[in-house]
DNA sequence: CATGAATGAGGTTTCATTCAT
DNA sequence: CATGAATGAAACCTCATTCAT
């Protein structure tokens, strides 16, 4: 219990750094990179504006950090997300999706808004690591409707379209109104579940579809 | 002599002001809003950046007409909207939302991007309009489910989920891809469809998840 | 008399331009490229920094500007310098350097040592315009060695030489001090004649200067 | 056990003060003093900008560190520069001159340089002792023309334009070029004996001269 | 003696906007 | 209606320097 009393003396500009981080990310998704200056993140964080270049060397440079941070955890999350042993995959994603987006609501709308504030090459890096998080939702797809359980006319189409609503969330979400996070989850898995139901669907409001859907 | 002496020389091809509303869509589209300066825009236009002032007051109210006027043709466009007499509301909605937000893909990325570079008032002005068209699909939702005809939990989430769904598909879609306009609309009417079929999908897909989702 | 009454109203800008190359010139050549400051020519033309960029792209134009413009303005004055017909060509030289030399001394100094403050590209143009003037020296300086009025060892090394020891007389001669001008372009001339002088050096090439080196 | 058992970690090579010294040598030299950063040295040097400060109070110290030592250096050099016997003064001075201004490019550079960079106290200092040096020369050409052995029109004309001459040089000498140091020696002294050689200089292999040079 | 973090001032440049012409 | 020049504020970033550790 002695062993770390102390607060660590070197450890003051790792705390700064994180600051600058925290208040980048809330004025960037405020207001979007280009209309946030250094000097707004340096008032946050409670510092001069020259101080923020102890720790990133540009502005640019810490929109990246964020962006890359950012897909990382999601990607690392998703790896170690922890679900019933029984849940199926879909299930999985629409959940875990909905709870991570809506808890990290201002890192996704950055990871989305602002690819066209990346330098070229910035820009390639976190567009690879966002494919790859949609390919988690499309082997899924695929898994699924090679085995008859879902019926897909597009997978990559799907994909989009299931993610884009999925993402569109914590655009409207505010915690604390009618509904809770559970709820809203299970809403949209229902609606997901029925876009990819299997066919026929002749007639969406036909009772004899239910019995095929089974 | 006072009759034809000078050619008005301005108003070759488009006016100037139509210029600018067409440049700054443009920009904004791409960069944002506070990344695009008056400069930019005199380029595009051919044009000194003071000269934009005989147009438009400020930067602000560029956007401001750009926004209100999208909301207004968005709108307009809605009410005068033809299709067969046969088509069903959704398929209506589905329709004319995909072709309209295809075709005016700027417009549409930026009345939901620079709200928040809008001042209160006119922000005010473009979040009531943005509402009455939300309010088209949320009247058809009610009207079906009252009828029985679709199956929907939540009227207000499931109208936000489908305008999201069909309003992501401006940020991947290419024309001249492998999908033309016409299949993309089919295969989200589809979707849409069946994520509001009504009952019994009580299953799903997966016997085992239906207990999660009670 | 009424033709030119009134001041020329688009003429400011060009007034402008010139206040600051003259400006700059004078702080440049005072304390160096690096040490001078958009601010402090600002200050000097009596406007404020932003509006200097209506004029320069960039401070490193402003040099640019005022080095190139100096090597061509150089060139052009002795192409057009005007001597007695019977001056011989190291004494035009002479005279011509030492006087334009310390008419400009501003312009000549920053030449010669904001070389390094210039950018590759405008460093190889004024490095161009120097090697022309050099050649003018040195083609004196062959002719006048090969036609056996002067003996030269190296003609590379004399040519950089003498111009070293020319240039170096804006370094610390102050007009009102005891020597005027002409003096000096004397003295120098004299210099100059007998280190360049044949063996036996009887007769340094100019019977009518003779007496002024006795 | 108290003899050698911590092994002095720090000593390693050369202390840190004189590395900044070499470093801010180079970078002043090539870049000017106000063009230079303390992090440009402290980079050099191979440490961060703060350890400066442990060994020059203040930028303005490195440089004059730089200066007066240089000053010094020059002087004491030449108190004990070794010739032989039979070496005449101006000979003794050119070489001199030359071969310490070759070998010492960019202390000689920064001297003439950057006496503008110097704040008002120091910059006397130097001066002092740059005209203690040019007096050196200036007692070689009086006693030379007192003695009859040089005709000198005017001593200080004649002494700042000698030095000029000679300090010129490193600007243009590339080591590995045609030339030697002994052959560039060689050459400027002959330039400078024949310009200040007695009247007439029909023989500036006069006997009384020749063997001198030989 | 060196580091890493900070300050406060100031660097070059850009910005939205104004206005005489 | 456009231009060219200006303003005053603010942008990003660098600077010399300080200081606790």
């Amino acid at each position: 219990m002695a062993l770390s009393a102390r607060p660590q003396p070197r450890q003051r500009g790792l705390e700064t750094a994180e600051k600058v981080r925290k208040a980048a990310l809330r004025l960037f998704a405020a207001s979007g990179y280009a209309a946030v200056s250094m000097r707004d993140i340096a008032t946050q964080v409670g510092v001069q504006p020259g101080a923020l270049y102890n720790h990133f060397p540009t502005k640019q440079h810490i929109l990246k950090d964020l962006m890359l941070s950012h897909m990382a955890d999601l990607l690392a999350a998703w790896d170690t997300a922890d679900f019933p042993d029984e849940t199926d995959p879909i299930e999985r994603f629409v959940r875990f999706h909905i709870r991570y987006h809506l808890e990290r609501a201002d890192e996704v709308f950055i990871a989305y808004m602002e690819l066209r504030s990346l330098d070229a090459e910035n820009f390639a890096i976190v567009e690879a690591e966002r494919r790859r998080y949609e390919t988690v939702l499309a082997d899924i797809l695929n898994e699924g409707a090679a085995s008859g359980r879902y019926h897909i006319d597009n997978a990559k189409v799907t994909t989009r379209a299931i993610i884009a609503m999925l993402t569109g969330i914590p655009a409207w979400y505010r915690s604390g109104g009618d509904l809770s996070k559970e709820e809203i989850e299970t809403l949209y898995l229902n609606m997901v579940r029925k876009s990819i139901a299997p066919e026929p669907t002749d007639n969406p409001g036909n009772p004899d579809t239910g019995d095929r859907m089974a």
